[in-house]
RNA sequence: GGGUGUUUAGCUCAGCUGGUUCAGAGCAUCUGCCUUACAAGCAGAGGGUCGGCGGUUCGAAUCCGUCAACACCCACCA
């Protein structure tokens, strides 16, 4: 008897086993002659924590590369972590507001070192959280944004480009983000709904003389009591009228051919601007008038660029109300929206107000934070190109995408690409190479780009006029870049292939396998990483990218902080260990849906853990005897061989098509239904009893393969059971053992037993209905002939003394029908004669009703004339099956009665 | 305002080019069992007009049209 508890315990394993792998080295991979398999991990924000959508994304990268590497692949999963300029900074700039210190009063290289402090304190929690996941990355690889590697290649590839001409520095209307107080690109703003208001502000007409009106139909003249006449602009931004400095119409409003020529005055601000014509302006919306301010709207920039209009810009780089306006100097825009609103309902200069629904962008990274369009200068990269050499070989499945339905998207964002603004008013990141020379024209900057400050020298003295120049002339721009411009890099900066090009490594890992990512980031990243891939290499980073779904809740919801229905993913790692967790994860995530994420599918992993523990235990419990095989269990092994058979070729499958909850499912049942019930229960020797050899031999083969699939799902109790089941040599483990090539299955073994099973449930289904304990040994009665070779299979599961071939039915045994066969269980009492009858009854009602839609179909004479052969003779097949099991039921009820 | 995807059992999902793998799986539910591996378990059972309507076809969950609901992506109507 063993001594092993009766539940799977895994936090006894769990670490032990990690220990072990990491000791031995098996995580590490290194060039070889095997064939290579890799996935660059997509990095997390160093300083973040493990939530649910790392534990799913990361759970899957382990799967395939656990699973890759079992093939027989070289497997290299490569770790590392963002720095995650913008979220990283504002974390830091907190931290320094808590402590009384403000960014501004810190010189660049103050900053830096506290966030460098930070990066340290909280740098690579993630990472050991990835651990506890069962994660097999190769640590020694671990890379950082912006470690040495990545910070070169970054600089490198920032100096090629501009070389190349892609990359540019322009004046543009730019999304801003007023609380980091830096421009971001245009993917990272998040538009949302807002239920706001439609002002109506009441402009009235400079040095009005009353002439000028048409009288044209359709004409509306506002006048007040004292008959001024005045404009209605609409507007949800009452706070920015004092940087209008024009208001437009289109010139074919009818509704407002007055105001043709005049000008306006700007309310409560009382400047004159002049009243201009643009087709642009929609004649239905609101009043069909519309204020112009070239400072603060993408669409009046460029109507102020076309009517060569002035541009006021109002607004401090944090949102608050310049010197630049007349008013409210210092007030917060928000604040500011109420109070001018107030003031201008006091003054009379509002028409009205009316609820208005539309889309505000917000900061991505600052999601409390509403982007203000800002006019500035910063660095640009010109993606038309990338964008045309990326697009084909995505759509014509070179990269294949997962869902394909992400085609689409990508198709639409390609061929409406805008250049990529790189630059942000931001310390912590990649400072960008570029160092401007003195000049006396402010308008005309000058500048160079280069690898550092020497190179930078040399090319400045090469300048006309500034051959004299000297190191401290020479000013480092201050920005740094996007992060997404060093995550770009990530599947060459990994292997140096940037710095290094065509470097062994590069040759051998590149381009990666499969990508595995949220489908959020597929413009941040995916996409343009294939760009990198084929500016910087000449080839795709990836050949397949696996999109993940979102993690939800189990009501659908997203999770977030604030609903609080995101559980720590830890302390579930806790509660039902990883393994349980992992497959929990796996249950829910059919491949490209959103996942709802519910605990008991953790419960369910928990269970299967112990179902395998306790089924081990089962196995490791028997003593082997010199017996001869019983022949129940010689049919059981061929039967389970070719079961495995069978599910190996599925999974396997179902792997290339990134299916994996379906591959674990049916690893699931195959464990579960088709050992553990059937295999096992037909092959276990009574109690006490030993097992013949070869048997035994048999289940240990079929225990170790089944382990082996389940390993990349349930890492860790398949290591402890692996090792458990024969000796193995100090650093052997089951992620090099190798899973078997399916053979091919025996399909009339695998029906026959099907039908076995539906025998055996007919008896059983007996023995529940009349109690009879499972233990009592029974007679079955086939009416007809056996033809199901597996007899010794059915006695021994369904606990049968005899088993006959008998003429005809006693009329007192409780019976079943298989397929168009009856069976029959005599027994010893009387039966409930009502009770079977009506049972056979309603068989015979269902066999006739089914024969009637057979004969219908079958005296369709065109159905019989255009279906395909095959499908006519089942059909004929069904017809003289539902006879012969309407004769036997007929037969029974007859019996019965009489 | 454009576009894409989804809708099949109480829940989460499979069902490929129309027909014997066609109505399936897991979970949940119900019934009976503490049967010497496992009650985190065993055995058995019930449960769906395949979102609505119309069409093509001998035949539709599957193809076409249309409507509806939900989800996501994109877009400068203040």
């Amino acid at each position: 008897m063993n001594t092993l508890a009766t539940k799977y315990d895994p936090k006894a394993v769990e670490d032990k086993w990690y220990k072990y792998w990491e000791e031995h080295d098996l995580f590490k991979s290194t060039p070889d002659e095997r064939e290579p398999y890799t996935i660059v991990i997509p990095p997390p924000n160093v300083t973040g924590v493990l939530h649910m959508g790392h534990m799913l994304n990361n759970t899957i990268q382990d799967i395939l590369i656990r699973h890759a590497r079992m093939e027989g692949k070289n497997a290299l999963w490569v770790p590392g972590t963002d720095h995650a300029s913008i979220a990283t900074e504002a974390k830091v700039v907190k931290r320094l507001a808590e402590q009384g210190i403000k960014k501004r009063d810190l010189t660049r290289e103050q900053f830096l070192e506290h966030a460098w402090a930070w990066t340290h304190e909280h740098g690579g929690i993630i990472l050991q959280q990835l651990r506890k996941l069962g994660a097999s990355c190769d640590w020694s690889r671990t890379a950082f944004t912006m470690d040495e590697t990545r910070s070169a290649s970054v600089l490198k590839v920032f100096v090629d480009l501009y070389e190349k001409g892609y990359i540019y520095r322009g004046l543009r209307m730019v999304n801003w983000d007023p609380k980091a107080q830096t421009a971001l690109s245009n993917e990272e703003v998040i538009y949302h709904d807002e239920k706001s208001k439609l002002y109506y502000l009441k402009y009235y007409v400079a040095d009005d003389d009353l002439t000028g009106e048409t009288g044209q139909e359709g004409e509306v003249v506002h006048r007040d009591e004292q008959g001024r006449r005045y404009a209605v602009v609409a507007t949800t931004r009452p706070e920015t009228i004092m940087g209008d400095t024009a208001m437009c119409i289109n010139p074919k409003d009818p509704k407002n051919q007055w105001l043709r020529g005049k000008k306006v005055i700007v309310p409560l601000v009382n400047r004159v601007i002049p009243v201009i014509e643009d087709h642009y302006v929609e004649i239905e919306f609101g009043t069909g008038c519309l204020k112009v301010t070239p400072a603060h709207d993408p669409n009046d920039y460029m109507l102020g660029k076309t009517h060569n209009l002035d541009s006021i810009d109002i607004f401090n780089p944090d949102a608050t109300i310049s010197t630049e306006s007349p008013l409210y100097v210092g007030m917060d825009r928000m604040e500011c929206r109420k109070v001018i609103a107030r003031d201008l309902e006091e003054a009379g200069l509002m028409e009205k107000v009316e609820d208005y629904e539309n889309k505000v962008g917000y900061s991505e990274r600052n999601p409390d934070t509403a982007v203000e369009p800002r006019l500035c200068k910063q660095w640009f990269l010109k993606m038309k190109h990338f964008a045309e050499v990326v697009l084909p070989p995505v759509m014509n499945d070179e990269i294949k995408f997962f869902p394909p339905k992400y085609k689409n998207i990508y198709k639409v964002w390609m061929e409406g690409i805008q250049d990529w603004c790189i630059s942000r008013q931001l310390w912590w990141g990649h400072r960008i190479p570029a160092w401007f020379l003195p000049t006396d024209d402010p308008e005309n900057e000058v500048f160079v780009v280069a690898l550092n400050e020497e190179e930078a020298l040399e090319k400045a003295r090469k300048m006309p006029g500034y051959e004299n120049i000297t190191a401290s002339d020479l000013h480092h721009d201050d920005n740094a870049l996007d992060t997404w411009f060093s995550s770009w890099l990530w599947p060459i900066s990994l292997f140096d292939g940037i710095n290094n090009p065509g470097n062994e490594e590069m040759k051998y890992y590149y381009p990666t396998s499969d990508l595995v990512t949220a489908p959020d980031i597929i413009f941040f990243w995916v996409a343009r990483m294939i760009m990198a891939g084929y500016e910087f290499v000449g080839e795709m980073p990836f050949r397949n990218v696996y999109f993940t779904g979102l993690v939800r809740d189990k009501l659908g919801r997203k999770m977030s902080k604030s609903l609080g229905n995101s559980p720590d993913p830890l302390m579930l790692i806790d509660k039902f260990g990883a393994d349980g967790v992992r497959m929990g994860m796996m249950l829910s995530a059919p491949a490209g849906n959103d996942i709802l994420f519910d605990e008991a599918l953790c419960e369910q992993g928990r269970n299967f853990n112990n179902k395998i523990w306790n089924a081990f235990r089962l196995v490791k419990g028997w003593e082997v005897a010199d017996i001869e095989q019983p022949e129940h269990s010689r049919l059981a092994v061929e039967w389970f061989h070719s079961v495995l058979d069978a599910t190996l070729a599925e999974v396997k499958d179902l792997f290339t098509k990134f299916r994996l909850n379906e591959a674990l499912m049916a690893i699931y049942r195959l464990f579960w239904e088709e050992f553990s019930a059937w295999y096992l229960e037909i092959v276990k020797p009574a109690y006490q009893k030993p097992i013949d050899a070869k048997t035994m031999d048999a289940t240990l083969y079929f225990f170790d393969t089944l382990l082996r699939l389940l390993h990349p799902f349930m890492p860790f109790i398949t290591e402890e059971l692996w090792q458990h089941i024969s000796e193995r040599k100090d650093g052997e483990s089951i992620m090099y053992a190798r899973i078997p090539e399916p053979g091919t299955p025996d399909e009339a073994l695998l029906k026959a037993m099907a039908e076995a099973k539906e025998i055996v449930a007919g008896v059983r289904s007996v023995r529940l209905s009349k109690n009879i304990p499972n233990k009592t040994a029974m007679q079955l009665n086939i009416v007809g002939k056996w033809t199901n070779p597996l007899k010794a299979i059915i006695s021994k599961v369904a606990v049968l003394d005899e088993v006959n071939e008998v003429e005809a039915k006693d009329p007192t045994a409780a019976s079943f029908m298989v397929g168009t066969t009856e069976f029959a269980v005599p027994l010893s009492g009387s039966i409930d004669v009502e009770e079977e009858l009506k049972k056979l009854e309603a068989e015979l009602q269902y066999a006739r009703g089914f024969l009637a839609t057979v004969e219908k179909k079958l005296s369709n004479e065109r159905f019989v004339a255009n279906a395909p052969e095959a499908v006519v003779a089942g059909e004929r097949k069904k017809q003289s099956d539902a006879l012969s099991k309407i004769q036997t039921l007929e037969e029974s009820i007859k019996a019965l009665k009489g």
